[in-house]
DNA sequence: TCTGGGGTCCTAGGACCC
DNA sequence: TCTGGGGTCCTAGGACCC
């Protein structure tokens, strides 16, 4: 049986949301009316465009290019910074809205979801939802999505990607030709910057180019990632809608610094303050990992990264800690550095850890009785009431970004 | 000129074992 | 002297997404 599958997109997110907010608090202007954006923080090195305005948009700034570039394009351009505790009581407003039909729904992102209407059409049209949806969203909610209507996820996101803002689209098999072959290769989902020229050696320039291409050509040539984007470009994609929330398979924590730093304990004090937060948060889900991999950033943008094995499995701070400072001192090569990064790997489940080696009782030694103390009151009073990294500046340095993703 | 932070998945090469 | 193959695990890096 055919799916009944939609893909709502809330349109410019961030920004919409940080009007929708400012105007319920008595900004007398709408930013969505002018060129603005919402933009991280220059000064720390962040600054880079989150979110534009239509008037933006078409002005040429893009998401993710520095904020520095965006003001050559528009000297007028507003800036307003982000607020993630805004951000998810909107996107939880509009997930609230959606269980109203159906709770097959996928959180994709902060901004997007899937749902899946097989079975609860109810002599309805699935067509006729997504725009109840669409008009629903805007009365109540006071900001715009644009809804993807089709028989897949790739399908119904394709289709909320066409015209914004505001917008119901189908792309229903019988329309794949039309509608989605049509555009250049670039729009298909999973193509990104680097594939993009690698097809258009091939003469590969839209989207039906790359449909009609030899799909083992595309194996031998890209391997598995040459049989995905085959499969997409010929609208092919039978996943389902996941609902459930599955544990995060990785963890981590990364910072820009406000300046490059050259001095090993300096980063090293980041290093300290990055795995508290990491393992309280591994902590959080009641998970322990058996990876530790630190990340550090040239100030020349070169990235590299080494990982070690934990002797077991654990989401001790100390554990872990111990570990990524013997990590960071085999890979640091006395460099200036301007992004330092923790994260765990290879998760297992605190519950379900096979006790072959160790007795219950051995585990529960090894849990670490400060990390319990230090969780409760950090629960309790706020993630930085009290931090073993002590310093002030460090703590400023990466305040605040515990709950930033989370839903 | 300036370039975030959270993730997932894949790949290639090397170590090591049988 | 010259010569396997199959498998697993680990690592570093890189692609993509929002």
């Amino acid at each position: 049986m055919e799916k009944q599958i939609l893909h709502v997109d809330v349109n410019n997110a961030f920004l919409s949301w940080t009007a929708v907010y400012m105007l319920k608090n008595g900004y007398p202007l709408d930013i969505r009316t002018i060129p603005s954006i919402i933009g991280g923080d220059e000064e720390k090195r962040s600054g880079i465009v989150l979110a534009k305005s239509p008037i933006a948009k078409k002005l040429g700034i893009v998401t993710g290019e520095p904020i520095y570039f965006a003001r050559k394009k528009c000297n007028k351009l507003e800036v307003f910074p982000s607020n993630f505790k805004i951000f998810n009581k909107y996107s939880n407003d509009l997930y609230n809205l959606l269980l109203e039909y159906t709770d097959k729904i996928e959180r994709f992102s902060i901004d997007e979801c899937f749902l899946d209407l097989t079975g609860y059409l109810q002599n309805r049209k699935l067509i006729d939802i997504a725009y109840e949806i669409n008009k629903r969203v805007e009365k109540e909610l006071k900001f715009t999505v644009n809804v993807g209507v089709s028989s897949n996820k790739l399908l119904a996101k394709m289709a909320s990607d066409f015209e914004k803002p505001n917008k119901v689209h189908t792309l229903y098999e019988y329309e794949i030709e039309d509608k989605m072959w049509t555009l250049p290769v670039s729009e298909l989902f999973m193509i990104g910057r680097k594939t993009v020229p690698k097809l258009y050696n091939l003469g590969i320039k839209t989207i039906g180019d790359l449909a009609k291409t030899n799909k083992e050509f595309l194996s031998k040539r890209f391997g598995k990632f040459g049989i995905m984007i085959w499969n997409y470009a010929n609208g092919i994609d039978d996943s389902e809608v996941k609902n459930t929330k599955e544990d995060p398979k990785s963890i981590g924590n990364s910072v820009t610094l406000p300046k490059d730093i050259k001095s090993i304990d300096e980063i090293q004090k980041i290093v300290v303050a990055l795995c508290e937060q990491v393992s309280f948060r591994l902590r959080k889900y009641n998970l322990i990992a058996n990876t530790v991999n630190v990340q550090l950033r040239t100030k020349d943008f070169v990235d590299y990264s080494h990982q070690k094995q934990l002797k077991y499995a654990t989401s001790s701070t100390k554990q872990i800690l111990e570990t990524a400072k013997e990590v960071l001192l085999e890979m640091y090569k006395n460099e200036p550095i301007r992004l330092v990064g923790v994260r765990v790997d290879n998760l297992e489940n605190k519950d379900e850890i096979q006790l072959s080696f160790f007795s219950q009782e051995e585990v529960e030694k090894k849990q670490d009785k400060l990390d319990t103390v230090l969780d409760n009151l950090k629960n309790k009073y706020g993630y930085n009431f009290i931090t073993r990294a002590g310093e002030l500046e460090i703590k400023n340095i990466i305040k605040g970004k515990d709950e930033k993703f989370r839903r």
